[in-house]
RNA sequence: GGCCAGGUAGCUCAGUUGGUACGAGCGACCGACUGAAAAUCGGUAGGUCGGCGGUUCGACCCCGCCCCUGGCCA
């Protein structure tokens, strides 16, 4: 292995909301000369703020933030965009000779950035077509002709599952191929990426995201939603069920009280929170680090510093009779 | 103190004209996941039906007493 070929790794945080990313994500950039990706999914909206637990400017310690305030409110967020932003972006982070550290809680996001991940295409007409459709026969009808025409991915979604049917259909037509109802087995796009996994227990999470909610309230964070709304939050497709924001919304047309808002997101929040966790669990190539641990910052830089070198330390510290079979 | 309503899954409530609870939604737990992913969808576990006694072959449903909650009247 030539010595070029080791090039600054891509680091990526991940973990579940309130786990304590960002600290983490900070001490990392600096340590290493770096500067922090965005990998989540509402952080993208300009304005989401402090329902998205965004870091304010004022807090990045001089660190560059990218891929923060991209879309507004109206607009859809869609994987695949983000997904040539984040690789555009990650090469000129390079190209400067920084390390880019990404950090989010969007697991998709941060497996189309890091893995390979081809999404197939899509078509507006098409897709309002089946959606219309869906919309007047309701999924079974459209499972149904999934069924005929693709019964491994019918079987694999469901047949209450409109929104990945409308989905499995269109890639259908589109390509003419059968859909792939499974993820990719995952496999890093560049090999010299490591992920690194904030660990934290249910009880302490739990007391933090009922914090975290509690101090969006006392931050505004209804003020924010009604700015918002003039902006017109409630015509986005994806921005207006962010969690936090739904229920900030139902508050203020009257249906339900501060309190109940309050306590929905923190419930929203927790689930949502384990469904992170479990995404991440499942991944075999992430380092954990205790969210508590002193030694945390030591650990993660470990990790990173072993990026991408695995094979040389596999011929150079094997020992033993196997390194007979060196290359 | 009197009257009325009610006490059924962790929560909010259905239900059985007396025959082993058809429960539902939410939550909890587990899982799926390729262009909206903070989305979308699937599965599992939870109940001595307020307590005690009575009637009955049999009561969560009937009777009596008691406890608790809410409302009304004193």
């Amino acid at each position: 292995m030539p010595p070029d070929a080791n090039p600054l790794p891509i680091v990526a945080i991940v973990g579940a909301t309130a786990s304590g990313k960002t600290g983490l994500s900070l001490d990392l950039a600096h340590e290493l000369g770096g500067e922090i990706v965005n990998t989540d999914a509402m952080q993208l909206y300009r304005g989401m703020d402090v329902g998205t637990a965004k870091l304010p400017p004022s807090q990045r310690r001089g660190i560059e933030h990218h891929l923060l305030d991209r879309l507004d409110v109206t607009e859809t967020s869609t994987v695949h965009d983000f997904q040539g932003w984040a690789r555009a972006e990650i090469d000129e982070i390079r190209g400067r000779d920084r390390t880019p550290v990404l950090v989010g809680g969007s697991a998709l996001y941060t497996r189309a950035i890091l893995d390979r991940f081809d999404f197939p295409g899509t078509d507006e007409s098409l897709r309002r077509e089946l959606e219309v459709e869906l919309e007047s026969v309701g999924p079974n009808k459209l499972h149904e002709r999934l069924k005929s025409l693709d019964a491994q991915a019918a079987a694999k979604i469901g047949p209450d599952n409109g929104r990945r049917i409308v989905r499995a259909l269109e890639v259908i037509a589109l390509t003419g191929r059968p859909y792939s109802a499974s993820l990719p087995t995952p496999t890093y796009a560049d090999p010299h990426s490591v992920q690194i996994g904030v660990d934290i227990d249910r009880p302490s999470l739990d007391a933090r995201i009922a914090v975290r909610v509690q101090e969006m309230y006392a931050d505004g964070f209804v003020e924010e939603v009604e700015r918002l709304l003039d902006e017109g939050l409630e015509r986005g497709q994806t921005a207006r069920r962010a969690i936090g924001y739904r229920e900030a919304i139902a508050f203020l047309r009257g249906e339900i009280s501060r309190d109940e808002a309050v306590e929905r997101t923190q419930s929203a929040t927790r689930r949502f929170a384990r469904r992170q966790d479990g995404w991440f669990r499942k991944d075999p190539r992430v380092v954990w680090v205790r969210f508590d641990d002193d030694d945390r910052l030591a650990q993660a830089l470990a990790a990173v510093s072993s990026a991408g070198v695995v094979d040389r330390w596999a011929t150079t510290e094997q020992g033993g009779g196997i390194s007979t079979l060196g290359r």
